[in-house]
DNA sequence: CCTTGACCTTGACGTAACGTCAACCTTTAC
DNA sequence: GTAAAGGTTGACGTTACGTCAAGGTCAAGG
């Protein structure tokens, strides 16, 4: 018994020009050809298809439905590896979820999106890549989560807060002090009390990221690393020069106190 | 102030590549260009580059973050829309999961992935379409994961109900006994009696599904209707013709029962 | 014999949002 | 002068087909 291209297509549920795209791809050929160039189906290839609509359906690629279909993978495997995807893709959706939310709540709110303001001083999006490299995504969407769930006061202080900090910092690092001063340190000492209030990082105080607290003294070290390295931090600390003044003042303190 | 392309794509944390994109689709063009052709972005484009990789990263697509950013289309109102359609695809996901992990068990426990055999005489796959067409997603997915939950030796008996059933409605075809005969009716009666034990099913004995019970006779005569019309279901009834006495006995029995 | 309609073929564009060369021009620094 | 760095405009690749487009094949009817 043979079918037609468009036969098994209603047979299996699909249609005629998935199965040509099947061909075309080498994952099922016509188990033979007319003359004419018509593509017939066997019993064993309409097996194969419904083996392959099944696999699709449960979301896998075709690449690995051919691998399997091939024996050149476990179908266990293969499911396994899918299942651990789609759950990490679930997750993923449900953080974005979360972020939709918020967002939603802070526009309602009145909050313009993003206004102006946010960029003199205090931008973290612009820090989105580096974090995301050093510390992992995860670091990077708590802080994102922590600074959108905050109101349009407490913005005002961070950031005066952090323009103080880097004002200050420029101001010592102007009046040539040394990095080991007194006062040097204790604007580390500020320096290191303000990373311990953004969540997700290794500094912050409580410690709901999966990061031991033994990374910190890393952390503040690096961190003064990237200050000097990325012209985009090093501005607010009054360019390269004063950036450097920070790390090397940074990472005397880490050495003593962390 | 101006910046290059490279700059703010690195102080918005994106690429060059993706300015250009937006770019070429009108998305966010640069302030102003060179006689040379190079792209200039000033402060106000940076605003909106934020804005524009914010709702991306919600998941929005380009096209809507255009209208937004237009003020085609209200933020709230475009994120509420979001929001539905990422809570739709969470769904879809949790499914397929459950899906995936049923169909691992399954392929652990031995059971050869759509053997043959599941071929000849009731392969409830083949319904797919028809029965997501006129009963929803859900009822052949519920019938689905029904099907692929049973054990090897449960299929065996399901199968074997279904083609004794398929044999009587044909043996009584080619006798030649009247739709509202005893015998026809005793068998239309059994026909619903193994409907009933199909989950996800309108007829379902047990309610899980939305569907109130008032639809088990539109549902029984569509079925009848349906294996008429259709050549596959009709083969299981031996034919068109049998399917047509089937389909009447059917009518007959809900008119007077259901 | 011719037409009509149904079904078949290959070929090619479109999809979302860019990544990734390729080929070539500018600016900057040594 | 030249090499490095950065800019420009194409154009192809990515996933799994949907959707024409142009044209050959086959069975049925006038």
């Amino acid at each position: 018994m043979e079918w037609s291209i468009q036969e098994i297509a209603k047979i299996a549920g699909t249609t005629s020009r998935t199965l040509r795209h099947y061909d075309d791809i080498g994952l099922l050929k016509p188990s033979s050809t007319g003359h004419n160039g018509y593509r017939y189906y066997s019993q064993s290839a309409l097996v194969q298809l419904q083996r392959i609509l099944l696999l699709r359906e449960l979301g896998l690629g075709l690449p690995v439905i051919a691998q399997v279909l091939d024996r050149e993978q476990d179908t266990a495997e293969a499911l396994h590896g899918h299942l651990g995807w789609l759950e990490q893709e679930q997750n993923r959706l449900g953080r974005q979820i979360a972020s939709v939310r918020r967002t939603i709540k802070a526009v309602e709110g009145g909050e313009n999106l993003m206004a102006e303001e946010i960029l003199d001083g205090f931008d973290h999006t612009r820090y989105k890549d580096e974090v995301e490299e050093r510390w992992g995504k995860d670091a990077y969407a708590m802080g994102d989560a922590w600074w959108r769930g905050m109101g349009q006061d407490e913005k005002q202080a961070w950031k005066q807060r952090a323009q103080k900090l880097g004002s200050d910092w420029i101001a010592a690092a102007k009046a040539g002090i040394a990095p080991d001063s007194e006062a040097a340190q204790e604007l580390a000492e500020r320096h290191v009390e303000w990373l311990q209030d953004i969540p997700g990082t290794p500094a912050a105080a409580n410690g709901q990221n999966g990061v031991n607290s033994g990374d910190i003294k890393g952390y503040v070290t690096g961190l003064g690393d990237m200050y000097v390295a990325d012209p985009r931090f090093g501005a607010n600390y009054g360019g390269t020069e004063g950036a450097m003044f920070v790390r090397d003042s940074l990472r005397i303190y880490a050495e003593l106190n962390l």
